[in-house]
DNA sequence: TATTGACTTTGAGCGCGCTCCAGGATGTAC
DNA sequence: GTACATCCTGGAGCGCGCTCAAAGTCAATA
């Protein structure tokens, strides 16, 4: 805790955002506003940082901001604030199930036709490329 | 075959999207110009339907529309452009996959401050609720 | 005949989440 | 002292992916 705190910048790096994003978190009431340095600039704290991260984490699986804003709201009055917020927290959870199982569809979609691909670019190499691609073009129609 | 096609309203609810969205679709060049009836509205065909199913999984699945164009793209061309259109498909697999990790590490964290919730609302159930909502704060801290 | 409703077009508008710009202050190195 | 880097602020701008408004056509129904 001898820490001056983390440069905006390297806060940056830290929690894979921009600076203008932390800029931008904290306009927008996201993160309280952060300490200074003497000339000004700010200095982040562990605390800000793994808040920071959390943040992140929610960004990145697609919670929207107003959510955000929403539940750091919450977070800030404190008591009597958590069943709201473990609510929060359970759609996004429920909000994440759901999008895991449409992306483990497209991703076995995605094994089908490139399965298929394959097959068909196996084919034109092997036999006469003339015949190969007007059975190409039949055969990638139904797949899209 | 004898199907005279489906109305845009009807193709846009099949599909999940909105009229407007298929209109926009077939605009930016992702369908091609779709069939029409007597009286000027489009009538999609099943082959439009299994082509909008697929571009609706890949949007689904967070492609950018410049992708899906230069599948479109590559598609119309037909020949010889099957290993451009595979590579295509192989990294938004990858991409997936990828995202597919993100959410489950966000799940599974979320695991972690709903159980945290938890235990801290059963808490102050039970203790003096004066005591339990200052340690509330400080353990609600450590949760974000 | 008049109204309703589903469709057509072109082109503008919008919400989101940044992202950047201009102009200025401060601090370190040479 | 002067160059350079890093930061500051307020506000404008942008890319994406739709989304909608306006004005018009057409077919069926009351």
């Amino acid at each position: 805790m001898q820490n001056a705190g983390y440069t905006i910048r390297s806060m940056a790096e830290r929690c894979g955002m921009t600076a203008h994003t932390l800029r931008y978190y904290e306009r927008v009431g996201l993160i309280q506003p952060v300490g200074r340095a003497r000339n000004g600039h700010r200095r982040y704290s562990d605390a800000d940082e793994a808040w920071l991260h959390f943040l992140h984490c929610m960004r990145a699986t697609s919670m929207p901001i107003r959510e955000m804003q929403r539940y750091a709201e919450l977070r800030e009055r404190g008591d009597a604030t958590s069943l709201q917020r473990r609510k929060i927290l359970e759609d996004h959870q429920a909000g994440i199930a759901a999008q895991i199982v449409e992306l483990q569809k497209a991703h076995a979609l995605l094994t089908h036709k490139i399965t298929n691909y394959k097959m068909i670019e196996q084919r034109t190499r092997v036999e006469n490329p003339a015949v190969a691609d007007r059975e190409e073009d039949r055969a990638l129609e139904s797949v899209g």
